[in-house]
DNA sequence: ATAACTGTTACTATAATAGTCACAGAATAA
DNA sequence: TTATTCTGTGACTATTATAGTAACAGTTAT
């Protein structure tokens, strides 16, 4: 499949949220930023909602704006609020009897992936959205 | 596409290979076990062999085995031996020059996620074949 | 020579994701 | 109250990374 840039197009979006500061944005100004359809950019506004991330209105006057301080999202929370996949996945198949690799490698992956999920999801805790948008406004 | 699974098959072929000890193993055997392909499994057992961490032998009496001790070998040779993908992939698109986000949220992401990216590598660093054969046992 | 394995290429199938379209629902403004 | 214009969402197609298979040349033991 095609890689998962959900991720990273929410990052996009919050830090152009983040930008724009108390300006009401819509759908149609975030989706020229990111270059893809308003359609795609409320999908993935929708569950930054959900997420408690942005807050959204709709209506006329339709618009969407951070929810809270650029400094208190960090990317995990966008991590989490896109649901996005976990770095590794496991094989599924069948279970043969007679082997004991094949019966017991699946849960002792698990254990040992588990711990490498962690520390990414700890490293995503110590970057907040402020940082990306001050790298942003650096360059 | 299908979630990308080479990393968990590799480590599976290699405690079966660990578990096998000094027996020669033909790649129908670790098909049987990972349940695929003998085709399949000499695909990856290649790569694992170009990294140094299996050794092969071709012709009638064809087998593989480890190249070292497996508590020599950390989930990160296995990880870059089968060139799995970057936990995180920045979505590409067409710049837009008025937008100041648009422009710079490239790089600010690219450093970030190396960060994130790093700490996944350090934490597969400390995990050996070797606990994980021990794992597998165990149960 | 023959048999039996690996290494590799070429192919098809699958499935996750990207991306688009269309429309109902909601709020504003005339 | 009607027209307008936005969001939220369901339904769809297109794309593409990956899984998985088949086939065969090359290699080695017997």
């Amino acid at each position: 499949m095609a890689n998962n840039v959900q991720f990273s197009i929410a990052v996009h979006i919050l830090a152009a949220l983040a930008c724009r500061g108390d300006q009401d944005t819509r759908s149609a100004t975030l989706a020229a930023s990111v270059n893809t359809s308003p359609s795609f950019v409320r999908r993935t506004l929708a569950k930054l909602s959900k997420a408690g991330l942005v807050e959204t209105a709709t209506g006329k006057a339709g618009a969407c704006w951070l929810a809270r301080s650029a400094k208190d999202i960090s990317l995990l929370d966008v991590y989490h609020a896109v649901d996005a996949p976990k770095a590794f996945s496991i094989h599924s198949y069948a279970e043969q009897k007679v082997c004991t690799v094949s019966c017991h490698i699946k849960t002792a992956l698990e254990k040992a992936l588990t711990k490498t999920q962690k520390a990414l999801e700890a490293s995503l805790t110590e970057i907040s959205l402020a940082q990306i948008v001050s790298d942003v406004k650096k360059k």
